[in-house]
RNA sequence: GGCCUUAUGGUCAAGCGGUUAAGACGCAGCCCUCUCACGGCUGAAUCAGGGGUUCGAUUCCCCUUAAGGCUACCA
């Protein structure tokens, strides 16, 4: 036959067949219930948060199965490959503890049975199953200019076809093999297009394991199996390695429904058994013009997942609102069990949230703000430390070199504490919201009117100053100055008659700290005394007189 | 244009035919208070529109509208 024919003519060296393949790659003895899913990342030189939402829900998926999560490196497109690429995937999703049972270590070499676990070492395998296809007529030949977009497509395809023809069929897929030695003899580059079977009206149901039963359109297009390049695009790829690999459940983005019905043609074409899918919904944004957009790696910082290292997000915090995105079932939880790890938090793929949600970063800080202050202060001074030793190292040295006073910093209003602070979401805001506990401010807030009467009380409190030990014998201790003063201790006393003081012991107690913090704001100030030692507090107040 | 998906407060969302339409973030006010933060209380704010089905629709069906996705030898 002439099918035969045309596939020895164009895969002349092949001898690697389907049969052999298979062998290479036995069926997985499942126990009930157990999941094989996948992380499938094109390696574009950063991680994406919609593509690391879906390493999340696989690996989520895995775990809660007691199931299988491994990792494939899909590169088989040469213009976007970039050599660190792969590098910056692992290290992310190291970082985030997202662990693989079965990948290939960045120097080669492939942990699990299923390898190799990167596209471009598959050639043989995506040719074997394109020249299997050719010889049963399921597929054939492309000699047609390659386009590269929509318009191209429908150009080059109206002048070969009817207006009405519904179908969008290749003008190739009928050559004879006399026609295709001729194209190949005067060495033209081809492609490998699916010869459909469907003629545009047919529909198919399938079934999505958010979504549900869902139903489309039948593929009726002679899409691409093999590039003129050699390499598969997506679908061919996606059909042999998932099917090669053992996933049962593939993940991903929701933009692949459309794609679905072609995919599902090609399962049947080559013989294989269909997979389960997991179309996950797109994270979004806000845009300019007050619509939804897709988070973009251009315009979105917070796209690239090395921004919340960078901004000294704590790893939990991320992933704990990936989770109240996918399903808020996960807040809920998070409420009734406010100290439990988000591990033990099991999301069923159902209870996703079928709609692109938005990204929020003010609800990003609020769940970070209660992460950080479920830490104790050794942990989120060892946290600190590490983003300063990544992102800020004369910080670094500073934080090791007064640890101890660091560490009591971070332990202020943190533990023993039924209600611990929670105005921290990120590592960087240390530095910032204490920039007083690293050295004198430089800037005083308080008001003019008030000068005079500051530095009256200041003096007079630095000259009987004694470091106190307790907060309530500090606060007394200021009260029995502010009173002798003539400042009202008792506030209700002072709001009935506020002319008969000079202020209240709130007013007496801004001069303070002021004096000490540069800001009229602050943690209580006995705590700040503590942190800060004797010696560097007396010489705050000193400096601070006229 | 065609096909697919989706539609509850500003945002994330419970809800599966009968509810005073949960909860969280944010916002406003009050309380606590040495100021922040925390915590407590209160408040404003939602079923896209129109038709059906039904004794009754936020819930089921249809249409419209809007948004998003796909429509490539990108994934």
């Amino acid at each position: 036959m002439d099918n035969k024919k045309i596939a020895d003519l164009i895969f002349p060296n092949l001898t690697l067949k389907p049969e052999d393949i298979l062998v290479r790659y036995p069926k997985r003895q499942l126990k009930e219930g157990q999941v094989v899913t996948r992380f499938a990342p094109s390696p574009t030189g950063l991680m994406h948060i919609g593509n690391f939402f879906q390493a999340f829900i696989s690996y989520n998926l895995a775990k809660n199965t007691d199931g299988i999560l491994f990792l494939r490196i899909e590169d088989t497109d040469n213009k976007r490959e970039l050599k660190e690429a792969k590098e910056v995937i692992y290290t992310i999703l190291k970082r985030f503890n997202i662990t693989f049972d079965e990948y290939q270590t960045l120097d080669g070499k492939d942990i699990g049975n299923y390898g190799p676990y990167v596209q471009s070492q598959r050639v043989e395998i995506y040719k074997a199953f394109a020249k299997r296809l050719v010889e049963e007529g399921k597929a054939f030949p492309c000699f047609c200019k390659k386009t590269e977009g929509k318009d191209d497509v429908l150009e080059q395809r109206k002048t070969k076809f009817a207006e009405d023809d519904e179908k969008e069929y290749d003008p190739c897929r009928d050559l004879s093999y006399e026609e295709v030695k001729c194209h190949i003899d005067n060495g033209e580059s081809f492609a490998i297009r699916l010869k459909t079977k469907n003629s545009g009206s047919e529909r198919i149901k399938f079934y999505d394991l958010i979504k549900g039963e869902l139903e489309a359109k039948a593929n009726a297009k002679d899409f691409v199996l093999l590039k003129s390049d050699g390499l598969p695009p997506y679908a061919f790829a996606h059909a042999i390695d998932d099917t090669l690999m053992g996933t049962t459940v593939a993940v991903r983005g929701e933009e692949y429904i459309s794609s679905t019905p072609a995919h599902l043609e090609l399962f049947e074409a080559l013989g294989f058994e269909p997979i389960k899918y997991c179309h996950n919904p797109l994270i979004c944004k806000l845009g300019e013009n007050g619509n939804r957009r897709k988070i973009s790696k251009r315009k979105d910082p917070e796209a690239n997942m090395m921004y919340y290292f960078e901004q000294g997000y704590p790893i939990d915090s991320v992933l704990e609102y990936l989770l109240n995105m996918i399903n808020s079932g996960f807040e809920i939880w998070r409420k009734n069990n406010p100290d439990k790890p988000w591990q033990e938090f099991k999301f069923g793929l159902s209870d996703i949230t079928a709609v692109a949600p938005m990204f929020d970063l003010v609800k990003l800080n609020d769940i970070s703000k209660n992460v950080i202050a479920r830490m104790s202060g050794e942990e989120l001074y060892k946290a600190w430390l590490d983003y300063a030793k990544e992102y800020d190292k004369p910080l670094a040295e500073i934080l090791e070199k007064d640890s101890e006073k660091f560490i009591k910093l971070c332990k202020m209003d943190r533990e023993n504490t039924p209600k611990p602070r929670k105005d921290i979401y990120n590592y960087a805001m240390m530095k910032e919201n204490f920039d007083y506990i690293f050295s004198m401010p430089e800037r005083f807030e308080l008001d003019e009117q008030d000068k005079d009467k500051a530095n009256e009380f200041l003096s007079e409190y630095l000259r009987t100053f004694k470091m106190p030990t307790s907060n309530e014998e500090w606060f007394e201790n200021v009260k029995l100055l502010a009173g002798k003063l003539g400042y009202a201790t008792d506030n209700k006393l002072y709001k009935n008659q506020p002319e008969k003081y000079k202020g209240n012991t709130a007013k007496v107690c801004e001069f303070i700290r002021v004096a000490i913090t540069g800001r009229k704001s602050s943690p209580t100030l006995f705590t700040i005394m503590d942190i800060l030692g004797e010696t560097e507090v007396k010489a705050r107040l000193a400096h601070n007189q006229p």
